[in-house]
DNA sequence: CAATCCACTTGTAAAATGCAAGTGGATTTG
DNA sequence: CAAATCCACTTGCATTTTACAAGTGGATTG
């Protein structure tokens, strides 16, 4: 018997307002940059990315994340005590939005030089850019 | 004289990170979203939005995002008691990230019709769109 | 088998948010 | 032209969320 899938209620019908729902805060966008730049995957990855989240919400916002079907919990291959996370493919579908997010950001802002790259890259070829990226993600 | 620019200290220098500083909050990329597709404009239209925002956190939101330089504030040309919020070019740059978010949302979650009409006339041509949402603010 | 690693959980203080009511100047109404 | 209403907030307070520090318990390492 498969899985019953849980409606989970969102503020309205906006998809503006419904992502925000998921991803909305000050950290959940974070990870899942960690995980698409950074090849961040377990609890101890995320709790060491640059802006120190602490680890209570961490592990509620893991948990938000999962829920909200960005990021998939699994067995860590090496070690029973650790955990897996990967992004699912709507994790990955976020990756042309997070690419827009960059380029904004850099344009108005003083960012590191990896982003000033970053955005570089995007100007000359954005589509190639962003199938390299998502492609890192394919089973 | 001209006015001196204040610097803003962001949590990192990543340009995620600094975007979600200013309008990574439940609120924020509402307001923005009812100035782009709504044609919202004043403190008044905020307040009756779709999603009911307080009063205390709307006039907080509004400085947050004047700080950062994506709204602009304004006398009404209508009336001295009025106070006119548009968008500011650094705004405006916001809507291809609004786009994809708007993109990604619809495909898997439930949205309103407009919405998912809006998302499959990006799937027809994006770049159009775009082009002429972001023409709708040009001075 | 003791120490360390790992993914959390718990307790509590601080900050942000939400709700209801109020303020004061500008505008409209009778 | 005075009273009522509009408009953009502000204030006070309860509730919720976030942050910080410490602890827990199973898995792994030396």
């Amino acid at each position: 018997m498969k899985k019953k899938k849980k409606k989970i209620e969102y503020r309205s019908e906006c998809p503006i307002s419904t992502a925000i729902d998921i991803w909305g805060d000050k950290w959940s966008l974070l990870i899942v940059r960690d995980m698409i730049f950074k090849g961040k995957k377990t609890y101890g990855d995320f709790l060491n990315g640059g802006e120190q989240i602490a680890t209570n919400i961490l592990a509620d916002r893991l948990a938000i994340l999962e829920r909200g079907g960005i990021i998939v919990r699994q067995k860590h291959p090496d070690s029973k005590a650790k955990i897996l996370y990967t992004l699912s493919p709507k994790g990955v579908d976020l990756i042309p939005a997070l690419v827009e997010i960059i380029s904004w950001s850099e344009k108005y802002h003083d960012v590191h030089p990896q982003a000033q790259e970053f955005a570089k890259a995007v100007r000359k070829d954005k589509k190639g850019l962003i199938g390299q990226l998502m492609g890192g993600f394919q089973k």
